[in-house]
RNA sequence: GGAAAGAUGGCGGAGUGGUCGAUCGCGGCGGUCUUGAAAACCGUUGACCUGCGAGGGUCCGGGGGUUCGAAUCCCUCUCUUUCCGCCA
């Protein structure tokens, strides 16, 4: 959550920020919030003295018990019974102010950052990067204009258009190739577990297995600490992490152990730090993780859901990164060179969004998504969303660290990104690299799978 | 599932009703010594809220209670450890 320093500092430029991410009643939430602090402030003011009077009082009833003089004690106990009485009220009063503000800083999302591109929707993401794409159909349109609205040169993404485009294509979309191949099977799935849960057998098995140690030693490589936590993690780091208490519907609960089953490893990474002051010289911390997510995905259904398209368990390796405030930008930016690497070697084409403010999750600061293009489904398939939290995040997890200069303990920065979510690759290098032959193993994949085809 | 013990500052670990926000050790920081470093020695070192400041307040796992006064006593919840049982 934002903290009240952040809004006293510059409560226009929140309003500002808040608007820019489409959340009503911008300037009449930042007002209640003041409000509602300046009457906490007041409480705690009149407690404050009503406590220090109190403590004296005690105190001196120690001494005059020392020196043997009861009676003056007990004089003096005489007189706490009204000042014990304020204190309790105002304390009620300052716990009842500030429960209430936290629950409305709770509902305010983050504030996004100057470069966030206005706008509600989707529609007004920016492109900002496009790669893999020579000899693709409207590589000339891009190339005119390497950052454009999405809007103006993505018509294919439309879903009706899409769906005749499958249609007339001679290639096949890859939940048939997944058949053709046996490579998953979802109807195994279904009866074993449910819709969204697929069964991934022999060389289907075997790539999943070659993307994550893919994954994970390219992450290695670029310095991320490998780290295997738990999928199913307490209430405490739902909250920490910002999935509680708005998203609780998203997530698998465990209900006899109050557990919840992860949606992504960004839960159990960055709760590692909660509660923590961190020394300045350990940052940036690199964290990175492989682990199954699962998500509920309730009220989603329809086309979009086809195949590996949207699944209710999948693989994605994770990085996270804490750092300072003065470096994250820096940070962020070398996590977007990395998933654009493994993009590069995986030889998809692919195109790099900077989310628009009303598109961004709620507690993104910056949000830069990576998407795969699928050749026979003729649209994006969202691969990776890499954020920047800014101390959003940290505020509520109490991560924080001890800055060198003045010793001064200060909120950190959080990131995180997916580096990368399995399934819609494996659906894209499915469907692009079909051949009569079989599906081409991308050569950078090869050590990991062991073949340069699936025959 | 049964039994017992425990939860204290960045870490370890004292403290069983009144200058205890907390002895001490480690770590950190500053200094002496040294060409530099190490060692040794001396000093210093919690977080949060509030106030222009002086200061005031809160915090010893969470919540409640007893008391003029609670880290210390009582109740309750959560978690951890050990032993037994079960078991990959």
């Amino acid at each position: 959550m934002l903290t009240l320093k952040q809004i006293y500092d510059s409560p226009e430029q929140i309003v500002a920020g808040l608007e820019k991410k489409h959340f009503a009643d911008a300037q009449a939430t930042i007002e209640r919030v003041m409000a509602i602090d300046a009457e906490r402030k007041a409480a705690q003011q009149k407690k404050d003295a009503a406590s220090a009077e109190m403590n004296k009082i005690s105190k001196s009833i120690g001494a005059l018990m020392a020196q043997g003089k009861k009676d003056e004690a007990n004089a003096a106990k005489a007189q706490t019974g009204e000042l014990k009485q304020a204190v309790a009220t105002y304390e009620q009063e300052m716990d009842t102010k500030e429960q209430e503000l936290t629950n409305l800083l709770l509902t305010i999302p983050n504030v996004p950052y100057a470069i966030v591109p206005e706008g509600a929707s989707a529609e007004d993401n920016l492109a900002v990067v496009l790669g893999n794409w020579p000899n693709r159909p409207m590589a000339d349109a891009i190339a005119k204009n390497g950052a454009v609205a999405l809007r103006d040169w993505d018509s294919a993404t439309d879903e009706t258009i899409a769906a005749e485009r499958i249609a007339q294509s001679e290639k096949l979309p890859h939940w048939e190739l997944a058949k053709k191949y046996n490579l998953i099977d979802f109807d195994l799935g279904v009866k074993i577990s449910g819709a969204g849960f697929p069964v991934y057998i022999g060389q289907g098995a075997r790539l999943q297995r070659a993307l994550i140690n893919f994954f994970l030693a390219e992450a290695n490589k670029a310095g991320y600490t490998e780290i295997m936590p738990p999928t199913v993690v307490n209430q405490a780091s739902g909250y920490g992490t910002g999935q509680l208490p708005d998203k609780e519907g998203q997530m698998y609960h465990c209900e006899v152990d109050d557990l919840y089953l992860i949606p992504t490893a960004e839960v159990p990474v960055t709760n590692l730090y909660r509660d923590v002051i961190i020394d300045e010289d350990k940052l940036p911390i690199k964290n990175c993780a492989y682990t199954e997510c699962f998500r509920r995905e309730a009220g989603s259904y329809g086309k979009d859901v086809r195949g590996l398209n949207r699944l209710h368990e999948f693989s994605k390796i994770e990085i996270v990164r804490i750092d300072t405030p003065e470096h994250s930008d820096a940070s962020h930016k070398e996590m977007l060179a990395h998933v654009e690497g493994l993009l590069k070697k995986l030889e998809l084409p692919y195109r790099i969004l900077r989310l628009s403010g009303g598109d961004m999750s709620f507690t993104a600061a910056l949000c830069y998504d990576f998407e795969v293009y699928s050749e026979a489904q003729h649209r994006w398939l969202e691969v990776s969303s890499t954020s920047n939290f800014d101390t959003y995040q940290a505020n509520r997890l109490k991560c924080r660290y001890r800055r060198n200069e003045d010793k001064k303990v200060t909120l950190c920065h959080t990131l995180n990104g997916s580096a990368l979510a399995l399934p819609r690759i494996v659906a894209a290098l499915l469907e692009n690299n079909q051949t009569e032959d079989g599906i081409r193993i991308p050569a950078a994949l090869q050590p990991y799978f062991g073949d340069d085809m699936i025959r």
